[in-house]
DNA sequence: GTCTATAAAGGGATAGAC
DNA sequence: GTCTATCCCTTTATAGAC
């Protein structure tokens, strides 16, 4: 076997622990145990727990979160100044989630993602404030522009859902199959990105809230709004 | 008020903790302190941690899934064998999820909705047998008869995307709150609702993948289209 | 860096008095 | 039904040998 070292090993059986029980629902001695590791060696290597189940979500995030910014810039700067075409741009916040599953051999870094929000409020600040806060001005900004009849809080509101979404197909793809009764092969990332992104697509799109103006559908108007819309 | 039965108590007690803290963050010895209850008041009353659990997320789901199926009766009953409207049915779906908030005094019920799915498997299949079986494939059948145009499959993912930006909106309003730097407000539950139901109607109406038409899409171009289509 | 051994705390469950 | 007291187990964390 290629033992790599303690501390990755570590890493990965911790990424799994987490993953299948949460962080309350995870021991050390499990994770230890499970990487041919020493319980003492996440003391040594980490601190305590907490500081291991951060290096834990902080290695997962950080390549979706620089694959996002990568496609995102070749993005941008191919179209020139003209905003993302929206399945485009859903794509690229979506796609980076569901294929780190392929490039991680444990097929966790999905679970961590989902559930790591679930986790105690301070956890989850601490999380919050570290690689999320660089990539989401830039999503919520793409999306602005791509969707310019919509106002902030709609642009807020359905962000907030897209991300629930991902998560609810990163969380279980053992949910999906059973719930789909079979019908849905989780295995199949390509379909289920495609799937995801065509949903989220069109909700996206849906038309906003309009007092009088009744448009059929959310014109793509490129001005520059700025006005502010206070409707119920 | 009325300090009801010890039972209760520690119902609503348990409700909070699992909540805020899943099954295994929570401690029974927080619980019961939480509720003024014993310890040992568990263990009579329910026999165990986990049944305490499976009691709490019944109590939680019984009547959201009765409202729903009460809801979907009245409409079905109107349609005359028609199709329901989809933003109707998607309102009879995700309506009393969110509404269960305003009902519920310690209004976690939609926290233990959307995390319960997130506990151990063992735990979740034993709750996905119970009052989940009975509904979801009202719901199925019902998305089927207004989205004629879906395959199976496609009518199978939307409804776990649907459900999962349900719960992304139930699990944590404070998330909802904070993401949006203030825009959106949480507590008013209408409005997310609304919002929640324009999303999710145009994703489900989204068209579907055209059998010989519709090539496989490369990776990402941002080639500009056109607007996107209306109908399914 | 890795190990053994143990500390210190907290967990769920329960026996038995009342 | 409710309580006290306790059992027994697991947990994280750490000290110190190697």
């Amino acid at each position: 076997m290629t033992p790599a070292d303690t501390r990755d090993r570590l890493l990965d059986a911790a990424e799994r622990h987490f993953a299948d029980h949460g962080f309350a629902g995870a021991s050390l001695r499990e994770i230890t145990a499970d990487a041919g590791a020493n319980l003492a060696a996440v003391s040594y290597h980490f601190g305590s727990k907490e500081e291991l189940f951060v290096a834990v979500v902080a290695r997962v995030m950080a390549p979706i979160n620089a694959e996002r910014l990568r496609l995102l810039d070749a993005a941008e700067a191919s179209a020139a100044g003209r905003p993302l075409e929206i399945e485009a741009l859903i794509e690229i916040v979506v796609g980076p989630v569901l294929r780190a599953r392929a490039e991680s051999a444990s097929a966790c870094s999905m679970r961590v993602f989902a559930r790591f929000q679930h986790e105690d409020a301070e956890l989850w600040k601490r999380l919050a404030e570290g690689p999320l806060k660089v990539i989401k001005p830039r999503i919520e900004a793409a999306l602005a522009r791509s969707l310019p009849a919509l106002t902030p809080p709609e642009i807020a509101y359905r962000m907030h859902f897209m991300m629930g979404a991902v998560k609810s197909v990163a969380a279980d793809q053992h949910a999906l199959r059973a719930f789909s009764g079979g019908l849905c092969d989780p295995g199949d990332v390509e379909r289920t990105l495609r799937e995801l992104v065509r949903f989220l697509a069109a909700g996206m799109c849906a038309p906003g809230a309009k007092p009088a103006a009744r448009a059929r559908r959310a014109g793509n108007n490129p001005r520059p709004r700025r006005a502010k819309e206070s409707k119920a």
